[in-house]
DNA sequence: TTATATACAAACATGAATGTATGTAAACTG
DNA sequence: CAGTTTACATACATTCATGTTTGTATATAA
């Protein structure tokens, strides 16, 4: 009926992407039809098609919305050179990291809800199987910035030196990936959710040389 | 055509649970077909209405193949009163508990397929909503298990005391669900596959008592 | 040996999702 | 202020999956 604005079309596009969010989450991505996201969206499937190629540049778009400021803040926490903190030992801060994406978690639904959209229902197969690259290659860099974290802790004597900061990035990276996995299968939260932090303490007290 | 015998039909369903592994892998669950799934296993749709529910019956009943006996044998491993290997101290038995998991997934080709189905290419909603429930019954399972075997190391001297048991265990059953979704993923095998013995040994060392 | 249940194949009926093509009113551009 | 593009809504064509029903030859049980 009435052409909208620029910035007006801007919000149907964001408006479509949460509500594929919502829908996704309840539905699972193959079985939303792009009908229902319209619907949900409060516009019908020509708004869709206008603003996005297919379903799976929609889910794209969506992942990328919160994946890439992620990314970014992990960086920040463990490389930035100006610590923020008082208490900045490389330790600390791959501890600072971890917990500052379960709190993102805890504290933000949209983010919640597309961490278990992209764990717990989606399939990664054909236009989607490029995702399951994206995430081993960040998952390489993230175990860099750890090993470099590891090997500063040792050189400062704060991290034990009998294993390589390599294998000790590498087993922080698996074990926290395993937590976010379980963090979001966890619906109930008596299990994992709501001993986050302190598993996240725990695994990183298991490597200080004082073992407090 | 010529009516089965019983063994006969028994045969055809397992081809029918085969050829659905198979497809599964390659379409994802929700776009594979029941047709396709037919043709794959060289019958028509008939048989697999006739052995089978639905899709969702078909897929768990793939799943079961796989899931119990592993979980029986991690069973066997942590809690078997019989030490079948001379060095059955708790954390050995921990250790092997994962060990023997990535060797089956090593070696199996069946195991090793329906593991990445399950882990990317299936969507747990609706019908299939109740794995993830069944996981986490799982992961309790596995995480108490875990923790009387720490208790038992630290009563023996073997593992550090400053952690408590619970807290051990946690840690490494999120270890070791976090390297087997990498694994999974890591098709190219050069990050987390062929890594994978190193690593687990790398994480129990980093809680013996002896650091050697 | 006959009746019945089994193990499917084949046909039918229905519904739903996708992509594209077309229409259109209003925003923007020169 | 006319022409063009934008931002959608609507209509159309096609494809495909599902569940059910029916048919049937034969293994099996009584």
């Amino acid at each position: 009926m009435v052409r909208k604005t620029k910035e007006d079309a801007a919000i149907t596009r964001q408006r479509i992407i949460h509500a594929a969010r919502e829908v996704f989450l309840l539905k699972g991505v193959s079985r939303t039809s792009l009908e229902q996201i319209a619907t949900h969206a409060g516009v019908t499937r020509g708004a869709v098609y206008w603003h996005f190629k297919n379903k799976a540049e929609l889910f794209y778009a969506m992942r990328e919305q919160v994946f890439l400021p992620l990314i970014d803040r992990m960086d920040d926490t463990l490389l930035s050179e100006q610590s923020l903190t008082a208490d900045s030992d490389p330790l600390s801060r791959i501890e600072k990291s971890m917990l500052d994406t379960i709190n993102e978690l805890d504290q933000d639904l949209t983010t919640r809800q597309i961490y278990e959209v992209m764990m717990s229902k989606c399939e990664y197969v054909d236009e989607f199987a490029d995702v399951l690259q994206d995430i081993l290659n960040n998952c390489s860099g993230i175990v860099e910035k750890y090993e470099s974290a590891y090997e500063k802790a040792q050189k400062l004597g704060l991290a034990h030196s009998n294993l390589s900061p390599k294998e000790l990035a590498m087993d922080t990276h698996l074990f926290f990936s395993g937590l976010l996995h379980m963090w979001v299968k966890d619906a109930d939260g008596s299990l994992f959710r709501n001993r986050a932090h302190s598993l996240i303490q725990t695994h990183i007290k298991l490597r200080r040389t004082s073992l407090k």
